[in-house]
DNA sequence: TTAGAGTTTTATCAAACAGTCAAGATTTCG
DNA sequence: CGAAATCTTGACTGTTTGATAAAACTCTAA
């Protein structure tokens, strides 16, 4: 009892990071992100957390007490990134170029961060039992901030007069949908393009439906010309 | 060795199903959806889904031998499930009904089979290890099947030029972001409308979004008139 | 350079876990 | 009914898992 032990007792006072501290806190972190990111906070293990991180269970558990402990530093740092281009979205702006950038940002987010994403979905999957409460104060108020802005657009004719919040989702779900089902994406889309051919195929797409929809708005929508196939 | 044990034995026998079978096999794989579509594959535990199941852990392996069975046993029954809504997108239908009622259906599907889906989601966040080939023989045919229908109907001029695939991406991922996503969704919502008041308002949403875009077609896109907010 | 803070390891533990076994209880059907 | 088939259970096994204790080692700053 000679002051020694354990990282939790000096939270209090407010006492610098080791090098060694930093390098290693960052180590299992990103292990860690591999391994809940796949396969949730249950299917996930200290030992091969450890594992991953190249060092011992015990070690780990020096600089993170309990397996929680690890999984709420990763929560905690992800949902600030994650609506960092939702904040961005600038009442100012033009509309119609604004939203499209945000479009494009979340999916830059889904192809630089899948395990972020994923982590994300995981734990939405189990009910969001660690983050709901977040989610309530910090998620909800960005977003019905936001759902204004979009309102003020509607209102002025900018856009066309939808839900905003469903609008927010369908933004949401079809950009991370290529970090969470990437496989199932990769199966269809078969190997011929690459990583990046996938990504700017995605955003054109993205940018068509979000803008045009699927109407054709030249030849009268009821009446098309026949043509063979 | 008296010709007892083991239901595996008479799998070639093609023996028929006592109805206390049945009855216990339906119990097993209700209650093991309910905990591998929260916990994942790893996440989840033969005593738990016993526990649901209402019966002893020896008695649910009695039915089936491992856990790899259950969670096989549900994957198998779930995609044919799944894709039936998209294998009746009707090539000789009208094009945007039929797209409009295969997104309603899809809805449909994730308002009353929402654990099927986090089941599905789940699999696919672990990098699909167990239906990586059912996704290859059965998945991949039919949406290039249905992606050339999309085509013939882009060719004609009666929906917008736009990737097949991604379309029905689009079309997955926002449907089935209200089953995965619920407790989200929730949140952001709110409590006011119920679960019916929140599905009729997304059909309504996305039935906009894949028509019309966000772009108003009434006035010039790049020069509207302006509206105090 | 050395005392003490900081780090790592070895050894260990109790609980949770997947799966087995044989005996006992129940159902089915001639 | 009664015997064979089917079903259920308790007791158990070996392993994995989250977590702890204390000894041994390393780094750092005065």
């Amino acid at each position: 009892m000679k002051g020694t032990q354990q990282l939790k007792a000096r939270a209090t006072e407010t006492q610098r990071k080791t090098r060694i501290q930093i390098e290693n806190e960052e180590k299992i972190l990103d292990a860690a992100l591999e391994e809940f990111s796949v396969h949730g906070f249950r299917g996930a293990t200290i030992d091969r957390i450890a594992a991953h991180a190249g060092m011992s269970k015990p070690n780990l558990l020096y600089y993170f007490r309990r397996k929680q402990d690890i999984y709420e530093a990763l929560i905690a740092r992800l949902l600030d990134t994650w609506l960092e281009p939702l904040r961005e979205l600038d009442a100012i702006g033009d509309p119609l170029p604004e939203l499209q950038s945000y479009i494009r940002r979340k999916l830059e987010m889904a192809r630089d961060f899948p395990r972020e994403s994923r982590l994300f979905a995981n734990e939405m999957l189990q009910g969001a039992p660690r983050i709901k409460r977040l989610l309530q104060s910090e998620l909800k108020p960005l977003v019905d901030e936001k759902a204004e802005v979009l309102k003020g657009w509607m209102k002025a004719g900018k856009i066309n007069a939808v839900d905003p919040r469903h609008l927010i989702f369908s933004i949401w779900s079809t950009t991370q949908h290529y970090a969470d089902f990437d496989v199932q994406v990769q199966v269809i889309l078969g190997p011929d393009r690459g990583a990046d051919g996938r990504f700017e195929d995605a955003a054109r797409y993205l940018e068509t439906l979000f803008l045009d929809g699927l109407r054709p708005k030249t030849s009268g929508a009821d009446t098309p010309r026949i043509r063979t196939l």
